[in-house]
DNA sequence: GTAACTGCAAAAAATTTGCACACTG
DNA sequence: CAGTGTGCAAATTTTTTGCAGTTAC
């Protein structure tokens, strides 16, 4: 039984799901659907607690199964919090990086890269060639701002 | 008794750890030692091997008590590898960031930072107050493009 | 149908903690 | 010497794995 959370993020995993041959089980779309109506990152505790509210009994290896593949995927970004402790959020695959708030973990999409206008050749020089880049950005959202 | 191992980055620990009050253990100069000499960034148990390798018997337990304290002092930077792994580098205070080798793991600073330039205001927009960033290139370095 | 997935329970890896002893300042 | 820091071993947490039974395609 295959259950059909409706909208764009579910469609536009099952569609990368399909381009793979893999397969868009209830549980991989119900990962896709918390992650999507979460307004935070979520730890893949969370995850697994929300999944499981969802279908009942879900397996915790299935959830970090599904993580691990999805990131491959870019259906999902793998976040890092200054405290040492990572979270996950939904990202359409398109080049978007992310505010984090690190009161609440709130997660906020910035499309304009602040690499895009990097000189590489400074750092190319030295032989590296730079292949992908992870940013981040630290700080309070506005909720969290006015809360202090 | 604590060894003195004589160099930049072994008196910057010094002097930061003093500045707080904290005690310059033969252990901890030996992590600074050990990531000062490394080409690459190290796991932690590949520097609990190399502290082992240069003291003797060292608990894994300091070693992660250290790498904690620096990295909040600012004396090494965790990295965060593609594969979902991380690995420490030492990192002296100022606003650097690090290029990764995917495949040796060697790392390699660059100072002028993307985000330098970046027009914060179309996020702060939102209310997002920005308070730092981590950015972190991923690419090959010159000896494993030979390599490959 | 059948290959890809899942749940479960167990195994392995990573990290933390408590406490008696040791070392720095 | 006083208090910070360490080693050790145990506890906890996190992640991975194997396999019999399901499910999507």
């Amino acid at each position: 039984m295959m259950k059909d959370f409706e909208c764009t993020q579910e469609s536009y995993a099952r569609e990368v799901l399909r381009e793979k041959g893999l397969k868009s089980t209830t549980q991989r779309l119900a990962v896709v659907h918390i992650l999507h109506i979460s307004e935070k990152s979520l730890s893949i505790g969370e995850i697994h607690g929300g999944v499981k509210d969802m279908l009942g009994n879900t397996g915790l290896a299935t959830i970090y199964r599904t993580l691990e593949m999805f990131e491959d995927l870019g259906i999902v970004k793998r976040l890092h919090f200054p405290d040492g402790g990572h979270g996950y959020a939904f990202s359409q695959g398109e080049h978007v990086h992310h505010m984090v708030c690190v009161d609440c973990r709130g997660v906020f999409d910035f499309s304009e890269c602040p690499a895009e206008n990097f000189d590489y050749a400074s750092v190319e020089k030295q032989g590296f060639r730079v292949k992908d880049h992870f940013i981040q950005l630290f700080g309070q959202c506005g909720k969290c701002v006015e809360a202090a």
